[in-house]
RNA sequence: GGAAGGUUAGCUCAGCUGGGAGAGCACUUGCCUUACAAGCAAGGGGUCACAGGUUCGAGCCCUGUACUUUCCACCA
C-alpha cells in the first residue's frame, strides 16, 4: 500500500486473492498439535441441492468469527465443513429434472436413477462449498466431508444395527405421517401446522335398529369410508342409552359399534365422533381400547383405494365433495358450518400430510431421551442464549418414537433383509448375502432409505472418524460450539445429543450457539414462493463479503430474529472504507520499518491516552468473545476504532505528524502503527479480508494476520492519569467548537484561543491539540483572563474558560441567557448529586465506586457553576 | 391448552451480573479542514407499553394488565 492507493476500498479487489492467499498457504488447515489445546466446530452441512442464503450466512459469519479468534488465539482450530445429501429435497430436484425428459424414476430403475443423483450431486455439490469460501469461511476444506460417503455411511451402517440389536430400533405398524406428493412417510418434526379454512360437515348415520340416527361431526368426510364405530363420552345423557349399540354407516352401508370413550369431548360438535382408526392418530388410539377394526381407505398417493367403494380411484379432495354430495341427496348431510382448523403439511413440498397406518421403522426415544436431557440439565451441554434450554428440554421429555424409515431411493438404505422363506429380518453390519436364521438365500433387502436427519445426526462423531477410534476423534472430540438456528433445535440439535450420547458415551459439544432467523426488512420470512429472499452473493458483490458478515453480528442480539436492512449493510461497508483510509493516512506518513512500540518515556499524553483506551477494549472485547457475546464484543472495537482511533487520535498526531521534531514525529508514527495493527488484529475475525489485506501492507511480523496472536490485556498500557489529562483538553475541544457551531463560524475562519485554568500544565500540553482542533491560530494558557476578553466570545467547561476573540459583535443578551440556561443546568446536577449524597441510606448501602462516581459529579458541576458564574459576572458588567 | 420472546428516538434495534438512556439509518446546521463526502464538526429528538411492588436507587428484578411474534400440543 503506498501513497497512489485508491481514496475507496473496493473488496472486489481483494477478497478472492486473499481467500486464495490463505488457502495456498494453508491456514486453513488444522493439525493435531500436542502444544495446543484443540478448539473444534462442525458445519452445519448445507443441503448439495442448497443455494447460499442469508441463514448460511449467518451460520458462517458466527462460525467464522469463533474460530478465527480462537485460532489467533493460539487453539488448534478447526473447522470441519461439509455437504447434506438432503434425501426428500434432491431427489425432488433430480425427479423434476426428469419430469422434462417426460420420465420418472420408475423409468430408469432404481439403479439407474441413483447413478442420475450422484451425477447432479458432482456436478452441483459443489456450488454451495464455493459459495461458502465467498463469505470468507476458514473451514479445512480438506477435511470436508459429505453425509453419504464411505465413512459416514459406515457410521450410519453401525448406529442402525447397533440400535437393533439393543431394541432401540423396531419395526412396526404405526400412524404416521404420510406425505402423498413425495409418497413417503415423515417423522413428527417434519410436519407443519397450518390453520386453514374448512368445515364442519354434520352427518346422519342412522341407527340400525331403526330408532333414528346420531350426528357426527367432521372436518374429513373422504374418511368416512374407513369408519369402524361411532364414539360417544360416557358420561354424555343424550347418548348413554345408545352405547352398545350399532349404527349404519352410510355410503358404504356397514354396520358399526356405539363405543364410549373418554377422548370425546361433549361440548364440541354433537358428541359423537366418527371413528377412522387408519386415518386419525387419536381414533387410532381409541380403535385399539375398543377392539374397532382399521379400514385404510387412503392410498399412498393420496386417491381413495379399493375399500372406499364408488369412491375408489379418486383423489381425496374430489372424493371429499362427492362424499358431501351424495350424503346431501340422501338426506344425510345435517348442515355445514366453517370451521377453521390446523392441518398438517409436508415441510419439504407443503401438501397436506396424510395419518396413515404404515409398516415403518422407528426409534425408541424413551431411553434415549433420558442421558439428552441429563447432560443439558447439569450443564454438560449448555445452550446460548439460555432459554433454548427449555425448548429443547420440553421436547425432549414428550418426545415420541422416531420414523426414521422413508419410502425414497436417495439416502442410506436401510440395512434389513427379509426372508422370504421363513420371515426372519436379518439386520447386519456387512451386506446380508442369506438369512441369518434360516439360510435361504431368497431374501430380499428393504427398498427403505434413512431419514435424511438420521445421518445428520452423527455428524460431529463422524466426520472426526467415528466408528474407528481415530486420533482426531480422540484429539478434536467432543466438539465445543455448535452454532445454528433456533429452527433445527429438534430436527438436528436434539437428536446429535441423544446420538453422540448413545454412542460416543459423550455429548458432542459444550455449547449451542443459537441464532434467529434473517428476516426481510418488512420482518417476513425470506421465501422463494414471496420472491422476498436477499441474495448473499449480491449483498457481496455491492458490498463486500466483510460488510455482509458484520452486518449478520451487529444491531441485533443472540437468538433474536433479525431484519435484513441494505442500508445497514451499507453502513458496514462504510466503515470497511474508514479502517481503509485511517491505515492509508498511517502508511503516508510512515518512515519505520519495524512496529514496535517506543520506550515508555517517550510517549505523549495522547499517545498514552490511546493505548489505554486500546487496553481496556482489548481487555472487554476478549471477555465479551470468550462468553460468545459477539455482538457486544464487536460494538466496543468498532468505537473504539471509529470514535477513539480516527475521530480523536489520528487527529491528535497531526500536529506531530506535519511538525518540525523527528523525534515526536517518530514516536508518533510507532504509536499509530502499533495500535494500528492492533486494531487490525481484533477486527480480524470479523472482517477477515479488508483486514489481512492492510495488515499485509503495513510492516508486520509473521506471515499473515489470520495467524497472528490475539491481542492481551497488559496492565503496564494503564493510563488513568493521561486519561483524566485528555479528557479535560477533549471537553476544551469540543466546547470551542460548539460555541463556534451556534456562532455559525467556519473551520477556515481561525481565530486566537485564550484559556484560562487552574491546570495550566495540562493545557499546555494540550495546546497544540487544541490549536488544531479548535481551529485556533495561537492558544494562550494562563491563569487570568486576558486582556480585552470583554469583547470575545466565551465558553467554559469545569476545567477552564476559553475565550474567542471573533471579528464578530458578541451580543452580550444572548451570551448572558447562554450562560445562565448552562448555570441552571449545572445547579440541577448538583442538588440532585448532593441529595443523593445526603441520603444516609445510599452512602452506607452503595458500592465505593458508585458512590465515588457521584462524588466526581458533585466536584465537576461545582467546578463547571463557579466558571460559569465567573462568565456571568463579567457579562453582566458589560451590560452596565 | 402449554411455553418462550417482543413492546426503548421518526425507522430498525443494542443496552452484559440493578448505579443518571445508546448505535445505525433518517432529520437540522456548517464544512470538499493535505486518511476518508462511503467523510468531518455541531445539533434536535425518548414520562424505556401500562399499573403495582422490592430497593438508598429499576429500561434491567417480582406480580399483574394490554398489545404483538414465534414454537409445541391439539377438539373430531
Amino acid at each position: 500500500m503506498a501513497r497512489e492507493l485508491p481514496k475507496t476500498y473496493d473488496p472486489k479487489q481483494v477478497e478472492d486473492r486473499i481467500y486464495r492467499f490463505w488457502q495456498d498457504n494453508g491456514f486453513f488447515k488444522t493439525e493435531r498439535d500436542p502444544d495446543k489445546k484443540p478448539f473444534t466446530i462442525v458445519m452445519p452441512p448445507p443441503n448439495v441441492t442448497g443455494q447460499l442464503h442469508m441463514g448460511h450466512a449467518m451460520d458462517a459469519a458466527l462460525q467464522d468469527i469463533l474460530i478465527r479468534f480462537k485460532r489467533m488465539q493460539g487453539y488448534a482450530a478447526l473447522w470441519v465443513p461439509g455437504v447434506d445429501h438432503a434425501g426428500i429435497a434432491t431427489q425432488i430436484r433430480v425427479e423434476e429434472e426428469l419430469r422434462k425428459e417426460g420420465l420418472t424414476r420408475y423409468d430408469l430403475g432404481r439403479e439407474k436413477f441413483l447413478e442420475r443423483v450422484w451425477d447432479w450431486k458432482h456436478k452441483y455439490g459443489n456450488r454451495i462449498v464455493e459459495q461458502q469460501k465467498k463469505l470468507g469461511a476458514s473451514c479445512d476444506w480438506d477435511r470436508a466431508r459429505f453425509t453419504m460417503d464411505e465413512g459416514c455411511s459406515k457410521a450410519v451402517r453401525e448406529v442402525f444395527v447397533s440400535l437393533y440389536e439393543k431394541g432401540l430400533i423396531y419395526k412396526g405398524s404405526r400412524i404416521i405421517n404420510w406425505c402423498p406428493h413425495c409418497v413417503t412417510a415423515l417423522s413428527d418434526a417434519e410436519v407443519e401446522y397450518v390453520d386453514k379454512p374448512g368445515n364442519l360437515w354434520h352427518m346422519r348415520y342412522p341407527l340400525t335398529d331403526g330408532s333414528g340416527y346420531l350426528v357426527v361431526a367432521t372436518t374429513r368426510p373422504e374418511t368416512m369410508m374407513g369408519d369402524t364405530g361411532v364414539a360417544v363420552h360416557p358420561d354424555d345423557e343424550r347418548y348413554k342409552h345408545l352405547v352398545g349399540k350399532t349404527c349404519i354407516l352410510p355410503l358404504m352401508n356397514r354396520e358399526i359399534p356405539i363405543v364410549a370413550d373418554e377422548y370425546v369431548e361433549m361440548d364440541f360438535g354433537t358428541g359423537c365422533v366418527k371413528m377412522t382408526p387408519a386415518h386419525d392418530p387419536n381414533d387410532f388410539e381409541v380403535g385399539l381400547r375398543h377392539n374397532l377394526d382399521s379400514v385404510k381407505v387412503i392410498a399412498d398417493d393420496g386417491t381413495i383405494n379399493e375399500n372406499g367403494g364408488r369412491y375408489c380411484g379418486m383423489d381425496r379432495y374430489e372424493a371429499r365433495k362427492a362424499v358431501v354430495a351424495d350424503l346431501e341427496a340422501l338426506g344425510l348431510l345435517e348442515k355445514t358450518e366453517p370451521y377453521s382448523h390446523n392441518v398438517g403439511t409436508c415441510y419439504r413440498c407443503h401438501s397436506d400430510v396424510e395419518p396413515i397406518i404404515s409398516a415403518q421403522w422407528f426409534v425408541k426415544m424413551q431411553p434415549l431421551a433420558g442421558e439428552a436431557l441429563r447432560v443439558v440439565r447439569e450443564g454438560e451441554t449448555r445452550f446460548v442464549p439460555e432459554r433454548f434450554t427449555k425448548t429443547y428440554t420440553n421436547w425432549m421429555e414428550n418426545v415420541r418414537d422416531w420414523c426414521i424409515s422413508r419410502q425414497l431411493w436417495w439416502g442410506h438404505q436401510i440395512p434389513a433383509w427379509y426372508c422370504a422363506d421363513c420371515g426372519h429380518v436379518t439386520v447386519s453390519r456387512q451386506d446380508a448375502l442369506c438369512c441369518e436364521a434360516c439360510g435361504s438365500r431368497n431374501i430380499e433387502r428393504d427398498p427403505d432409505v434413512l431419514d435424511t436427519w438420521f445421518s445428520s445426526a452423527l455428524w460431529p462423531f463422524e466426520i472426526l472418524g467415528w466408528p474407528e477410534k481415530t486420533p482426531d476423534l480422540d484429539y478434536f472430540y467432543p466438539t465445543d460450539v455448535l452454532v445454528t438456528g433456533y429452527d433445527i433445535i429438534f430436527f438436528w440439535v436434539a437428536r446429535m445429543i441423544f446420538s453422540a450420547c448413545e454412542h460416543t458415551g459423550r455429548p458432542p459439544f459444550h455449547t449451542v450457539l443459537i441464532h434467529g432467523l434473517v428476516r426481510d426488512d418488512k420482518g417476513r420470512k425470506m421465501s422463494k414462493s414471496l420472491g422476498n429472499g436477499i441474495d448473499p452473493l449480491e449483498m457481496i458483490e455491492r458490498y463486500g463479503s466483510d460488510a455482509l458478515r458484520m452486518n449478520m453480528i451487529t444491531g441485533n442480539s443472540p437468538g433474536n430474529d433479525m431484519r435484513f436492512y441494505v442500508e445497514h449493510c451499507e453502513a458496514m461497508r462504510n466503515f470497511a472504507n474508514k479502517l481503509w483510509n485511517a491505515s492509508r493516512y498511517v502508511m503516508m506518513n510512515l518512515s519505520i520499518e519495524r512496529n514496535e512500540l517506543p520506550a515508555a518515556e517517550k510517549l505523549e499524553i495522547a499517545d498514552r491516552w490511546i493505548l489505554s483506551k486500546l487496553n481496556r477494549t482489548v481487555r472487554e472485547a476478549t471477555e465479551n468473545l470468550e462468553k460468545f457475546e459477539l455482538g457486544v464484543a464487536i460494538q466496543k472495537i468498532y468505537d473504539f476504532i471509529w470514535d477513539d482511533y480516527c475521530d480523536w487520535y489520528i487527529e491528535l498526531t497531526k500536529a506531530r505528524l506535519y511538525g518540525e521534531d523527528e523525534a515526536a514525529k517518530l514516536t508518533a508514527q510507532q504509536v499509530l502503527l502499533y495500535v494500528l495493527d492492533q486494531i487490525l488484529r481484533l477486527m480480524h475475525p470479523f472482517m477477515p479480508f479488508v483486514t489481512e489485506e492492510i495488515w499485509q501492507a503495513i510492516p508486520h511480523a509473521g506471515e499473515a494476520l489470520i495467524t497472528a496472536k490475539w491481542p492481551e490485556y497488559d496492565e503496564s498500557l494503564d493510563y488513568p492519569t493521561e486519561e483524566q489529562h485528555m479528557d479535560s483538553v477533549m471537553q476544551a475541544i469540543r466546547t470551542v467548537r460548539n460555541r463556534r457551531a451556534e456562532m455559525n463560524v467556519p473551520p477556515s475562519k481561525k481565530a486566537d484561543l485564550y484559556v484560562v485554568t487552574d491546570k495550566q500544565e495540562v493545557f499546555t500540553e494540550g495546546a497544540a491539540f487544541i490549536t488544531r482542533l479548535a481551529y485556533a491560530d495561537r492558544v494562550f494558557v494562563s491563569g487570568q483572563e486576558p486582556e480585552g476578553h470583554e469583547d470575545m466570545a466565551q465558553c467554559v467547561t469545569a476545567d477552564a474558560r476559553l475565550y474567542l476573540p471573533l471579528a464578530q459583535l458578541v451580543d452580550v443578551e444572548k451570551e448572558l441567557a447562554r450562560v445562565e440556561k448552562e448555570s441552571e443546568n449545572a445547579k440541577k446536577e448538583i442538588a440532585r448529586a448532593e441529595a443523593q449524597l445526603a441520603n444516609e441510606k445510599f452512602v452506607s448501602r452503595a458500592p465505593a465506586n458508585v458512590i465515588q462516581v457521584q462524588r466526581d459529579k458533585l466536584e465537576q458541576n461545582r467546578k463547571l457553576l463557579t466558571q460559569l458564574e465567573e462568565s456571568a459576572q463579567r457579562l453582566r458588567k458589560l451590560q452596565k
